[in-house]
DNA sequence: CAAATTTGACCGGT
DNA sequence: ACCGGTCAAATTTG
C-alpha cells in the first residue's frame, strides 16, 4: 500500500518523466532553444526535488502539493489513485496547474468562451476539442490564471476525446499533423514570444481553496457513478502527451 | 474564403 | 438575482 506522500512522489516522478519525453522530442525535432528546454529542464529538477524532499521531510512541502488532493480526497493504495485519476479522466475534471499555461496539450482546442469569474481577477478560457462536431467529441477544457507571481495556470479537463486526435504524434512521427493551433489571447493577456513547454502540473494550488473545494465537490459526485481503471501509465500518457513546441497563449484581463 | 477567435447575449442552476 | 457555462453573430486571421 502507499501512503498520501508515496502517492505525491509518483506523481512528481511521472511529471518529470512526462517532461524529459518531452524534452527528448524537442532534441528529436531539433527544436532546442533555450525558451523550451530550460522549462523542461527546470520542470524536471524541479520534479526530482519534490520526490526527494518527500522522501526526506516529515511533511510535504507546503508549495508543491500534488494535483491528487483536488481529486477526491484521500486514496488509499496505487490502484485507487489510478482509479480516481482515471475517473477524472473518464468523466469530470482533471486539474492541472501550471506556471505556464497547459495550452498544447497534444489535443486540438477551439476556444468558444471567456469569462470574468466573481471569485477571481482573471479570466477564464473555454476550450472544446476541433473535432466536437464531427466527431461528436465531448472533451473540454477551461484554463484559467488563478495566482501572480508567479504566475500558476490552472487547466481544468471536462470529459474524454471521443476523437481520435492522436496524442502521441510527436514520438509516433515527427509530423506535426495534429498538432494544436496556436491560441494567442493578446486582448486579455500578453502572448510570451518564446516557446512554450508541454509543462506538465506544477502544483501549486493553495490560493484556490474555494475552487477546489467547488471541484472536490463535482469529483465526489462524478466519481460515485462511474468506476473505471486503466494504467496509471496509460493515464499520464494520456494527459500529458509530448507537444510540440512553440504552442502558446497567454491570458488575463488586464 | 474558410476557419478560428472574440464577446455580448442567453440559459440553467442555485 | 447572481453566477458560471455555452451559444452564436461579428470580427479577425491565415
Amino acid at each position: 500500500m502507499y501512503s498520501e506522500r508515496d502517492h505525491k512522489t509518483l506523481v512528481a516522478l511521472l511529471r518529470g518523466q512526462v517532461s524529459a519525453n518531452t524534452l527528448k522530442a524537442l532534441i528529436a525535432n531539433r527544436e532546442i532553444s533555450s525558451a523550451s528546454t530550460e522549462p523542461l529542464i527546470n520542470t524536471i529538477l524541479d520534479s526530482f526535488s519534490l520526490a526527494l524532499s518527500f522522501m526526506d521531510s516529515p511533511t510535504p512541502l507546503p508549495h508543491h502539493e500534488s494535483f491528487t488532493q483536488n481529486m477526491a480526497g484521500p486514496v488509499s493504495g496505487i490502484s485507487s489513485l489510478k482509479k480516481k485519476i482515471c475517473q477524472a479522466q473518464v468523466i469530470e475534471h482533471y486539474i492541472d496547474d501550471s506556471p505556464t499555461p497547459l495550452l498544447d496539450d497534444g489535443f486540438s482546442w477551439r476556444k468558444y468562451g471567456q469569462k470574468t469569474i466573481k471569485t477571481s481577477p482573471h479570466q477564464r478560457c473555454y476550450f472544446r476539442c476541433t473535432y466536437a462536431k464531427e466527431k461528436n467529441c465531448k472533451a473540454a477544457k477551461r484554463v484559467q490564471k488563478i495566482k501572480d507571481n508567479p504566475p500558476v495556470y490552472r487547466t481544468t479537463y471536462v470529459g474524454k476525446h471521443t476523437c481520435e486526435a492522436p496524442a502521441f504524434a510527436v514520438f509516433t512521427n515527427n509530423e506535426d499533423t495534429y498538432g494544436s493551433k496556436m491560441i494567442e489571447f493578446d486582448k486579455c493577456d500578453h502572448v510570451m514570444s518564446e516557446s512554450v513547454t508541454p509543462q506538465v502540473a506544477s502544483i501549486d494550488h493553495q490560493a484556490v481553496a474555494m475552487e477546489d473545494k467547488a471541484t472536490d465537490h463535482i469529483m465526489n459526485q462524478e466519481c460515485d457513478d462511474n468506476e473505471f481503471l486503466v494504467d496509471v501509465d496509460n493515464l499520464w500518457a494520456c494527459y500529458f502527451p509530448p507537444l510540440s513546441p512553440g504552442d502558446l497563449m497567454f491570458f488575463d484581463n488586464t
